[in-house]
DNA sequence: GAGCCACGTTGCATCATGTGCAACGCGCAT
DNA sequence: ATGCGCGTTGCACATGATGCAACGTGGCTC
């Protein structure tokens, strides 16, 4: 579709096979060397690919960093999804399974709940920091110094009576999160609506995920919801296991 | 320096923080949907990205291969390279480390003799197949099939007196190396020159690259170079070793 | 069930961008 | 000194990448 795009990935692929010169690449294309260069040039200005002191190419280091990142995002999901789906199936609520990157606190997948009531997101949507269950847990697993930094930069959004209202108020509130293990959201999002998350820890104990599940207050009650904590916090952990955690 | 390859990779980059939508991208990058959902495909074509069931799209698994190609090559040079430098040390003659790649055998890494009167190499040069200590070493690493499919496209040059001059010879020969566990060169490139290589295997057993030793005729007799021939293997051992190989 | 919205997708006209050519510089070998 | 191989640069051309506007579509909301 691209042409010169299309160019790069190959000297890409070619490099999967070895390191190359200059003009091996551009037989190999079928194109000229000045463009073959150019497009090193590109790539190299990336660290996608790296030239040696004789002038060969070599795969560079961006493509460890991007590969590590891509099997640690797939591995969360693919592991998760069997243990959502049986809490999905075995309460009937709507299950999400959310990370934190790049500053925010995102859906990865979800499992819809089987009443008709249902609360509202979408995968890959950013939730609000202070205001879900599920961002609770991912911001409770971050290293104090990161947890502070995070909490001034948010805008404090009250969406209801009960919501977070400062950054004070929020670390204190992850400082408990931490403690218990779980989170909950009492109506601090929307007012009809209760949320509980526990964090999933992958091997090295970092908190990789989060499970929670939503349930609209006229479904069940507060009290209601908290007693499925124990089940909740039991998937998670069937989760950080897969991933390798023991504990 | 080449805009839509630079565009591409920055995708890339994005998706290595986490899944992105179209949309986001667009907006990360700067620039229109459509340009972006054009690098896109192009990505895809050749599984740089991954789009699942929402349209939201993940590094795809071509970069696992690519990582995987690139820490194996950079991981026998690093590994390799204390003992090869030990192994020049010693016996004061040059060492080179090669690999089998892309249907070539090249130099992967080279340890300058001491003497004056030394062999012509380069690093990333690829080598005779057939005239060779290291090719021999590393063609004899190929399962049988595969070493017939070499050994018949080899055009047999004949560089000395000495030199393999058919496919049939060249079998033999490798079924000899592989027993042996090393190879020898009796100036069947250079006249002048005698060769010994022994293979590197890696934890799964394969053959990964091999380590050489040339001498001049003028530095060293034919047999005096065979008595340097325990140092090497146990060299080539030692690397394996580094490598994850067991025994 | 109907309408709406968000998001991905397509065709097209424009011109910026990537391309190939030819010439240069450099290092190495003879 | 001379020649050769390889990477590099400047330049003119037109190809191919770009943004716009309009269309599909699936999922959510009412």
């Amino acid at each position: 579709m691209s042409q010169s795009v299309g160019r790069a990935l190959r000297i890409l692929i070619e490099l999967g096979e070895g390191p190359r010169s200059l003009d091996q690449l551009a037989a190999e294309l079928g194109v000229h060397k000045t463009t073959v260069l150019r497009l090193l040039r590109t790539l190299e200005d990336d660290a996608f690919v790296h030239r040696d002191a004789n002038h060969r190419f070599h795969l560079g280091a961006r493509l460890f960093a991007l590969s590590h990142a891509a099997l640690e995002q797939r591995e969360i999901l693919g592991y998760a999804a069997p243990h959502l789906a049986r809490l999905n199936q075995a309460t009937g609520q709507t299950v999400h399974l959310g990370v934190y990157e790049g500053g925010e606190a995102v859906y990865l997948d979800k499992h819809e709940s089987r009443h008709s009531i249902r609360m509202y997101s979408r995968v890959g949507l950013p939730m609000p920091l202070h205001a879900t269950a599920i961002a609770k847990v991912l911001l409770a697993g971050l290293p104090p110094a990161e947890r502070r930094a995070v909490a001034d930069r948010i805008a404090y959004t009250r969406y209801t009576p009960n919501t977070i209202g400062s950054a004070d108020e929020l670390l204190a509130e992850l400082d408990r999160v931490a403690d218990r293990g779980h989170a909950l959201d009492d109506a601090e999002h929307e007012t009809f609506m209760t949320c509980i998350a526990a964090p999933i820890r992958e091997a090295s104990g970092r908190v990789a995920a989060a499970v929670s599940l939503s349930v609209p207050d006229v479904v069940l009650s507060r009290e209601q919801v908290l007693e499925l904590l124990p089940r909740l916090v039991e998937t998670a952990r069937a989760v950080s296991r897969d991933c390798g955690h023991t504990g």
